[in-house]
RNA sequence: GGUUAUGUAGCUCAGUUGGUUAGAGCAUCGCAUUCAUAAUGCGGGGGUCGGUGGUUCAAGUCCACCCAUAACCA
């Protein structure tokens, strides 16, 4: 083997006031898997974390709860830790951002940052809170868009038309703190001056340590010009004081990265690694940081540039991941696929997920999709039916006939061998951050030594005389097979891998595979993972739901479009709502939106132009029973006279659903 | 609104520099099998590759515009 690799590996720190859910685990599964991966490879690879404690929302969170902020991430931490561990994820330390390490790091670096000229101050005006006598981020000012008139929205941007604008132009603007009127006030910041590495940045982007899609978006915002990077905030803020201005604080997105360096000073610490060797201006070690697609700011612009100003290494790779849908949609409280990872846990094995994430990951920033159907589907079909199964398959033989013994030969060689080599692939694979593709990989060879095994047929051999030596080489393939597949597996499953080895007797390790296990004693075989069943998953949804208080139902038909004014009986009665059978239905030649429909009503027909084209084929509708406006003044349009209106709901487009009577109801009825 | 991505079978995804009849897994259907946690094997059906135009002998692949989704916009 050539000379081993010191890594360290990051994932982003999780923020400290609130728990970790199933989105967060994408990140903290991928990394943990290659970390995993890159050791049982023969590897060096460290791999820290930490919570990310401080910040506005943290002081705001803690003063609302009433308890200190050091209370709220001490409780935090724990629970953060608690599902890591509970997920196997195998940090070598989860540390904090409010510690003393990095206390000290984020001060000498920003006193190396200021030594050198890249620090300077400038007085702006921001908004602040009179009655809380505190300046408000973005993020804490609410009011109504100014450009599309929506109601209580962030001070950055508009969720309902998406546009971006600064807090002051807000119309009514409050404090999401007090709900006071923020006034404007000056205040002066400390900027670093990013603008200074727009060539170093411009050069580091093409060497390889960013992905393409990641480089593109780089790209543009030095095209744009870097404007200096405020890491100043002013008091009450929850953080680090910066040494030489009182009063003033890091901004939490300053000292954050430097987490990563804090966790492993103290991992240094206590167990005598050399710190510089990693993070020191000339290191040859590799450094990694997993991150989602939404910091690659941070990661990819100041990251770089403060550790080149402040005489650290950079980092050797960023690699940012997509974002986690659920059945398809953004995680959403009120559909209870907002999945926390502790009410995951109550219903379900951590390494259903580890394995379904795995077998979707890419070394791309798509994001992926947890679909529940194809969740259960795909980890019973691949781990239970096709890998587990090979185990299970030839462990009763070796039992019953052979009192666990394992032959003295592999009756197809030539079959293992070929497995062995898939290994480099699949190696490869990992390597690249292309799980999906080891995952299918392997598969594929569990597909092998599924057919293998079954063209043998041991269970009709060991119903034939003197064919016993024969099934005993049989299952002894199998097993190996299994042996080399859930070890390739093992980074993605280490428990199911440690349970394995027991069964086996024998560690699994990488490079022993070109060695198969034989003349070997095994034990008892006990199922290694059970199946999901629908009411695990449906629990899981269950206890996710939250019933949402209609006040923070923000969207949905009715918010969107509330009822109208009252009316009186007399006003209904006058529609004559009719049932109509719709005996022809065609294309409108010219119209767009437009379907041409004829209805029968029961001895009479009317002739209907409709703005349903694009949700209906007109095939689909011929036949159909529908409830039509039966006494509207006819219209003349381009394409003829209308007379009459079908009814239909939904906001257009595709999602047009047309009114249809329960079964019974025949055309010419009257509805009221 | 701007930018960067994404859109391929019911579901989840592959499709290299444009090149025969667009692939896989799961699901579904049929057959075989019963060693195994109802697991396995063989076979079948299923797609106008988001839409519309264009470049080309040839477009899922390149270009333009449009639609949908996501992230970012200090």
């Amino acid at each position: 083997m050539t000379e081993k690799r010191n890594i360290l590996i990051t994932s982003a720190l999780p923020y400290a006031n609130g728990p970790i859910h199933l989105g967060h685990l994408v990140e903290y599964i991928q990394t943990d898997i290659w970390a995993r991966f890159q050791r049982l490879h023969g590897q060096s690879c460290y791999y820290v974390c930490a919570d990310d404690a401080h910040g506005t929302p943290i002081m705001l969170r803690a003063r609302q709860d009433g308890i200190s902020p050091e209370e709220l991430i001490a409780a935090t931490h724990k629970e953060h830790e608690a599902d890591f561990a509970d997920f196997l994820i195998n940090f070598d330390n989860y540390y904090t951002t409010h510690s003393d390490e990095n206390r000290e790091i984020s001060s000498s670096i920003y006193l190396k940052l200021r030594d050198a000229g890249y620090i300077r101050t400038e007085t702006i005006k921001q908004a602040y809170d009179p009655e809380a006598e505190m300046f408000l981020p973005d993020r804490f000012i609410r009011g109504t868009c100014p450009k599309c008139g929506a109601d209580d929205q962030y001070g950055d941007n508009c969720e309902a038309c998406g546009a971006t604008y600064a807090p002051t132009e807000l119309l009514n603007p409050v404090s999401a703190v007090s709900g006071a009127t923020p006034i404007e006030k000056d205040s002066e910041q400390y900027f670093f001056k990013l603008s200074e590495f727009a060539g170093m940045l411009e050069k580091w982007l093409h060497g390889g340590h960013v992905q393409s899609e990641i480089a593109n978006k780089l790209n543009e915002w030095l095209e744009e010009g870097l404007q200096d990077w405020d890491i100043s905030r002013n008091a009450p803020y929850w953080g680090f004081e910066i040494p030489d201005a009182p009063g003033k604080y890091f901004y939490v997105w300053m000292d954050a990265p430097m987490g990563y360096m804090a966790s492993f000073k103290n991992l240094c610490d206590r167990t005598g690694l050399s710190f510089d060797d990693y993070w020191g201006e000339n290191s040859q070690y590799e450094l990694y940081h997993f991150i989602g697609k939404d910091i690659a700011r941070f990661h990819t612009l100041f990251w770089p540039a403060v550790l080149e100003a402040s005489g650290f290494r950079k980092p050797t790779a960023v690699f940012c991941h997509g974002f986690l849908t659920v059945n398809g949609q953004k995680m959403s409280k009120s559909r209870g696929t907002f999945i926390k990872a502790r009410t995951y846990l109550a219903h379900l094995k951590p390494e259903y997920l580890r394995y379904y994430y795995a077998a979707k990951l890419s070394d791309g920033v798509d994001d992926i999709d947890l679909n529940l159907e194809d969740f259960r589907q795909r980890v019973n079909s691949d781990l239970v039916g096709k890998v587990v199964n090979i185990a299970s398959r030839c462990a009763g033989f070796i039992k019953k006939k052979f009192d666990n013994q394992l032959a003295a030969e592999l009756p197809e060689p030539g079959l293992y061998q070929q497995m062995v080599d898939a290994g480099e692939t699949i190696a490869d694979h990992f390597e690249r951050r292309e799980y999906s593709k080891a995952v299918r990989e392997i598969m594929t060879l569990a597909d092998h030594a599924n057919v293998y095994i079954d063209e043998q047929k041991p269970w009709v051999l060991a119903k034939q005389e003197g064919q016993d030596a024969l099934v005993q080489q049989v299952c002894t393939q199998g097993l190996n097979m299994f042996r080399l597949l859930i070890t390739y597996l093992s980074p993605i499953l280490p428990e199911t891998a440690e349970k394995s080895a027991a069964f086996l007797n024998t560690e699994l390790l990488w490079d022993s595979l070109r060695q198969p296990l034989l003349n070997h004693r095994i034990n008892g075989f006990k199922p290694l993972i059970t199946r999901i069943e629908k009411e695990q998953t449906d629990a899981m949804i269950a206890d996710s739901t939250q019933n949402m208080p209609a006040a923070e139902t923000a969207t949905g038909p009715l918010a969107d479009d509330p009822i109208s004014a009252e009316i009186q009986f007399d006003d209904f009665a006058k529609i004559d709502l009719r049932i109509a059978r719709i005996v022809k239905a065609e294309q409108v030649e010219g119209a767009d939106k437009l379907l041409q429909l004829t209805l029968d009503l029961g001895g009479q027909t009317k002739n209907v132009f409709a703005g349903i084209k694009s949700a209906y084929a007109p095939e689909d509708l011929e036949g159909k029973l529908t409830v039509m406006v039966a006494n509207l003044a006819p219209r003349k349009m381009r394409f003829g006279l209308s007379e009459g209106m079908v009814l239909a709901a939904g906001p257009g487009g595709k999602e047009l659903y047309i009114l249809s009577p329960d079964e019974g109801a025949e055309p010419g009825m009257r509805v009221k």
